[in-house]
DNA sequence: CGCCTTTGTCCTGTGAGTGGAAAAAGTGGA
DNA sequence: TCCACTTTTTCCACTCACAGGACAAAGGCG
């Protein structure tokens, strides 16, 4: 029983616990300078959390003149394990208590098989990584799931890509298998806590987070916080009709977003224009793979082919004209986008940077970031590493 | 000199003053039940704010099977100013303390005659309110105004309907004038505000006012606080594109929803419509009126003219559609449906509501009502005594 | 009229937190 | 090597907010 079960005792210890979280080792003078506090009370608190051994010591700092100073640091062998289960694969990895990824493992996977065969898949990779000397147990863990969540108890809810799941206890389920404290999100929400932790996103308090995978979502930060909305279903643009009386899509309507633009969509636009002989890149693919994924479509755009250029720039533009409406309604301050298809690179990025900056007003544009996301696939686990941290560091 | 300068001196006497404020006149023991507070604490707070003058005794209370307690209440002779600029009107009201309108003027102005012209009329109103005996002085006032502000100043910015007002110290200039302190924000914003005071939004923490008037706007409420955006433009959702190369906007798109469906783009259609002799209900008002507005296009299809009844469902569908989006995006637990073009009812109403319900997917829509606000006019004013209400019950 | 309940006041104890003094541990120049 | 100056850390006395109990005041009810 190495695991640290404590928990800060009050706000001040909180605080303290995520500076050092997300400043990494530090003083006890520096912490004095971030903090508003005088040196007596932090002195007392501080030694308070080194009592609990959520904090060890860590030698002397280098000295700023005068007389060097001691040296605190979040206990280096405590663990967070981020999941981040997406509709095709699934994402493990390691974390410290500083959110640093120590490993990581990435597993085709097919949420349709339901819970009870994902979590299987997920301890086993869990394990791995506890056999591979990362870890011994998990003092927390995250997990991001491809739909909408009640977000106090864990639960996924009407979730429409994973039936099977709709009112599973994925919290209370893991948190028993894994021996520790459990956090379950929407894998969209976890991805823009994950930029916005240690991507582009650090400074901006308002931003969204659209990530185009195998379905469209977006992830809503209103004053540095996630919104989740009044059921947790908040950012699920995937079905915003982008085309009126467009494409019939799997939730029943027509024109939605996702039936125009997402990974699946463009892998069947792909194979369409392959079979109809418009291109002989996609084609040649076509035939090497058996099948084509919008990883085919971006390394054809890379080679400068016609079609896949084509159906990128449709796609973004359907995207940026969404966004648009979203920016008008929401004036951000950042725009990230992430997810699957950010191999498409900037040539999905212009489009939708043109459809936005068109279609929105200069006010709102003016002076508005629209940017690929910094983590790629590391996003998602270290949003949840972080969403585990926010909750163990908060005052029981 | 009867006006009140004091402000509370910590977070509880502002607790305290919030509660006296939408909870009216108080024993100190029900104030206990609702705040955590020790009766010693809550006396000494007390005491101090009937020392400021905040606060007056009110005789006493029922018994409630024991000693009588003794009532407070706010003080009676506090008076708000709430100022509610439209585009072709202005709304004037005061209120006590406790937010209850006193007093209410309404008169047509043109925002696009300027900051000076119109303030001149604002005050002139604000006057005569005085001047019928409802206010000796101001305690505070607050102004809303149709259009994007920077709220901490208090400052439009770039608002499109009304050039003029670009950069205008509204906040400074009226607080110059009126001799108290003044609190800027948009029209809309106010509008939230209000519902959620003393409207349908009582016990809503997220949700959206959506604003018909000459223009569409969208207010949000995250929380329970109004979200204002980076720049202050959030919820600009006129200029949403309803219809894919629809109709030209004064923005310079087309399609905007504001092109298609606002007050004015109503009068519009209308006047085209009877013009075009197929409506002899509109014809006729058109001929007898000189124009058409609105109101005219409610007044036809209250008596069963088809072709005013189609053009309000043409409108709802296309602003329904709009928030459809939204709804998925936002995930609010009430949309507010408010502004001048409420007159239009349930007509409209109904079309909304079934283009959100079949837009969206049924966990975003499952729980979701959509009403019109209770407050009608009133719903500005008494939302900007709120939001000056707000900021002097507020620790200084 | 006596007993019970509720309200309001007074008073003391406790714990959080501040700020100054002094000790501890360095740096750097003469 | 010594001394003056910094910075860090600990220690201690003092303040202040607040809780909670005792008690008085005021009213209901049989």
């Amino acid at each position: 029983m190495r695991r640290m079960t404590a928990r800060p005792g009050n706000a001040h210890q909180a605080r303290l616990l995520k500076l050092l979280r997300d400043g990494g080792p530090n003083s006890r003078a520096q912490l004095g300078d971030q903090i508003d506090l005088s040196r007596s009370k932090l002195a007392v608190e501080v030694d308070r959390l080194l009592e609990t051994g959520l904090v060890v010591a860590d030698g002397l700092a280098a000295s700023r003149g005068g007389r060097r100073s001691h040296n605190v640091r979040l206990n280096p062998e405590l663990r967070f394990l981020g999941v981040d289960i997406g509709a095709t694969s699934v994402d493990v990895a390691v974390t410290n208590a500083e959110l640093e990824t120590l490993g990581h493992l990435n597993q085709p996977m097919d949420v349709r098989e339901g819970p009870v065969a994902v979590f299987e898949q997920v301890l086993a990779m869990a394990a791995k990584l506890k056999a591979s000397g990362l870890a011994e147990e998990f003092d927390g863990a995250g997990i991001g799931v491809p739909g909408p969540v009640r977000f106090p108890e864990g639960i996924p809810v009407a979730p429409p890509i994973m039936p099977g799941w709709d009112g599973f206890p994925v919290r209370e389920a893991l948190s028993q298998e894994l021996g520790c404290p459990v956090m379950v999100d929407n894998d969209v929400n976890l991805m823009a806590m994950g930029e916005q932790h240690a991507g582009v996103a650090r400074t901006v308090a308002d931003f969204l987070c659209v990530k185009i995978g195998t379905g469209i979502g977006c992830g809503i930060v209103v004053g540095g916080e996630v919104y989740r909305g009044t059921t947790g279903s908040a950012g699920d643009i995937g079905h915003i009709q982008a085309v009126p009386d467009g494409r019939p899509c799997a939730c029943g309507n027509r024109g939605c977003l996702e039936a125009h633009f997402s990974g699946a969509a463009l892998a069947r636009d792909a194979t369409e224009a392959a079979q109809q002989g418009l291109s002989a890149e996609l084609a040649s693919r076509l035939e090497t793979n058996g099948a084509l994924t919008a990883v085919d479509v971006a390394a054809a755009a890379a080679a400068g082919d016609a079609t896949a250029l084509d159906l990128i720039r449709e796609g973004g533009n359907r995207t940026g004209q969404v966004i648009a409406g979203l920016v008008s309604f929401f004036n951000p301050g950042l725009v990230v986008i992430g997810g699957g298809v950010t191999g498409l690179g900037h040539t999905l990025l212009a489009a939708i940077r043109t459809q936005v900056y068109r279609q929105s007003l200069p006010l709102a544009t003016g002076n508005l970031p629209i940017v690929l996301g910094e983590l790629g696939p590391a996003a998602g686990v270290t949003g949840a590493a972080r969403l585990i941290s926010d909750h163990l560091f908060s005052p029981a």
